[in-house]
DNA sequence: GTTGACTCCGTACCTTCATACGGAGTTTAG
DNA sequence: CTAAACTCCGTATGAAGGTACGGAGTCAAC
């Protein structure tokens, strides 16, 4: 048998060495003791399922902090499943709203790339034109913070 | 007239004054010289129409360190609308890019939540089912990297 | 002429997700 | 037995884009 140390783990989860005590250092999974007799801390097979669980919630999109969250849950025998729909209905919302974002900014460099004429002086660039201030809010009277109505 | 010190420059822009400070030590905005017989640093208003510009390019998705190479462009006289139009160019291409990574993974929440019943214990959500690994692929003999091929 | 608000400046901290380093100690092949 | 490879552990670094702090110095109003 071989004994399963940091780097077999690693190489079974498909992670580095340097990853799994990222991860035992935040605690999101749990190091194992060093043996009594000194030598090199044995993983369990848990743990490799659990750094496999860790990599498949994030390619999910969910953080290492919401992951640890669903490792909560799946560790409380009083969990939901409810619990578990709710937070990938709410990551599925929340994709959703950064794909929204994207698209704004995706139409907006469409509309500037088209209304280039892609040749010629800098200033006659349009895109140029719309980074630099055109619709100016001149002067928003954002002063020094009690020293602005004063007539200084 | 007012002074424009650091802060009026940042209430005009939009922004803090501790970005400001930022910006001038990332060198996107240059730092006015301090007067003379000692007093505060004014700002040009070309420094907040510069820092308009960084806030525009930044709503379009471009980095700082992109914007660095727009303003360094803006102010080569030979600089020609075509480098600008191939970047914005590139730039959608990206966000296309991130967005159609998003778009994969709206897919596999929606595909997890409407399998998941929704209520129940958590053994029976298909989504705790689906991130703890089902596919193992059961020892990929990654094993420590020189030792791995002995019979230990 | 004092007080309160700012400026100035460097440095430290924040978030996220790791990766790298250095100098122990340990293990194991040969 | 020895040397190579690995573990252990703390600390440092990376990008990105700021925010916060602390102790000067300055300025402006009353």
């Amino acid at each position: 048998m071989t004994t399963m140390t940091i780097s077999r783990a690693a190489g079974k989860a498909g992670v580095g060495v340097e990853t799994i005590r990222f991860y035992e250092r935040k605690g999101l999974i749990e190091q194992p003791r060093k043996p009594q007799d000194a030598g090199f801390r044995v993983y369990p097979e848990e743990t490799v399922h659990r750094i496999r669980f860790i990599r498949q919630a994030q390619e999910l999109g969910f953080s290492l902090k919401e992951i640890d969250e669903l490792l909560s849950l799946r560790a409380d025998p009083g969990a939901d499943s409810a619990d578990v729909r709710a937070r990938a209905i709410a990551k599925r919302d929340e994709v959703e709203q950064k794909i929204a974002h994207l698209q704004d900014i995706q139409l907006a460099l469409d509309e500037l790339i088209s209304a280039c004429p892609g040749k010629g002086a800098l200033h006659e660039c349009s895109i140029m034109e719309t980074l630099s201030d055109v619709g100016t809010p001149e002067d928003v009277a954002v002063s020094p913070k009690k020293r602005k109505a004063r007539n200084d």
